[in-house]
DNA sequence: GCGATATGCTTTACGCGTAAACTATCAAGG
DNA sequence: CCTTGATAGTTTACGCGTAAAGCATATCGC
C-alpha cells in the first residue's frame, strides 16, 4: 500500500474483472430467462433441486443446502417457502434434533428437475461447444485459480 | 432436440458454467464487500460513477447509462434516487428534450470515484496477479468467445 | 393542427441477495 | 438441574435485478 507503483498488469486485471462479471451475468441471464419461460423456475431454484436430487435420499437439512448454494441462510428460508408453495419440495423435521428442518424433493419436484436438467445440459453444450474440450478445461482451470486467490486474500485479512 | 445423444463435452460444459458463475459471484461479493466497508458504495454504484467520469462533461442522459450498465431502466431510477440522496450525482433537465433527465457527477461524486477506483485497481491487481499476463489475456479471450456465442444463440431464436 | 405512435423515465410488484436481530433447541460445565 | 454458549431457522430491513403498466413529452403522417 505504501508503494503505489502502477504495474502494467493492473489494466488487464480490471479488464479481466469486467469481462468475467459481464460474461457471468450474461450466462445467468440466459439460463434464468430460459427457465422462466419454460417452467416457473430460476437458476437458483434449479440449483436447489439439483442438490436435493444428488443427496442420498433426496433430502437435506436446510443448513447443508445453504452451504452448497452460495446464499445466506436467511435467503434460503424464503426461497424454500416459495418452492414449498409450488409443490416442488416438502419440509419435515429431523428425528433427533428438533432445530433442523429437513427439505425433501416431492415427486413433482423430481420430474420438474429432470426436465430442467436435460434442457440445461443441452444449452450449455451449445454454448461451451464454441470452446473446444481443451479450452473449456483451460477456462475451468483459470477460474479455479482466481477463486482460490480470492479465498486466500480474504483469509489473510481475517 | 430430436437427437438426445450425450456428448462427452456436455459434462465439462456444465462444470464450466458452474465454475464461471461461482467465480463471478465470489468476485462480485469481494468487490461489493470491500466497497461497502470502505465507502457506502457497491459495485453497481461504482460502475455508474465510472461511466459518468468517462463521459465528455461528466454527465449522461439516464438512457445512455442504462445502456452501458447491464441493468433495466426501472432499476436505474431507484439507483440514481439513492445516489442523488447521497450527494454523488445531480439530475438536471435536457435543454431540448424535456423527457430526458441528465445525470451529472458532483464534486463529491468525482472524488469518491477516484478513491474507489484506486483501491479497486489495487485489489484486482492482487487477484489477477495469480495468473500471469498471458493467462489473464487467455481468460479474457475465452470469456469473450462464450459471450459472443450466447449473443449469437439469442439472436438465432429471435 | 391533431390523433397515432414512439420514446424517456417512473412506478409497482416481485425474485433473490445480504446482514443483523430474534427464537428455539441442544450441549457442556459448574 | 441450570446457566452459558453454540447452532438451526426465521424474520426484518434493505440493495439491486427484472418485467410490465403508466405518464409526460416528441414526432410522424394525415
Amino acid at each position: 500500500m505504501a508503494d503505489s507503483r502502477q504495474e502494467p498488469q493492473y489494466k488487464d486485471a480490471v479488464r479481466g474483472e469486467l469481462q468475467l462479471l459481464k460474461c457471468a451475468k450474461r450466462l445467468e441471464q440466459f439460463s434464468t430467462g430460459r427457465f422462466r419461460d419454460g417452467h416457473g423456475g430460476s437458476l437458483t431454484r434449479f440449483d436447489v433441486l439439483a442438490n436435493l436430487s444428488r443427496a442420498p435420499d433426496r433430502s437435506l437439512p436446510t443448513s447443508e443446502l445453504a452451504a452448497n448454494l452460495i446464499s445466506s441462510q436467511g435467503n434460503i428460508t424464503r426461497l424454500l417457502d416459495r418452492m414449498e408453495a409450488d409443490g416442488l419440495i416438502e419440509r419435515g423435521s429431523h428425528h433427533a434434533d428438533r432445530r433442523v428442518s429437513v427439505v425433501a424433493l416431492t415427486e413433482n419436484g423430481q420430474t420438474s428437475f429432470e426436465n430442467m436438467a436435460a434442457e440445461h445440459e443441452h444449452w450449455m453444450g451449445e454454448i461451451f461447444g464454441v470452446l473446444g474440450e481443451s479450452e473449456t478445461r483451460q477456462l475451468i482451470r483459470l477460474l479455479g485459480k482466481i477463486r482460490a486467490r480470492i479465498d486466500a486474500i480474504d483469509e489473510e485479512q481475517a
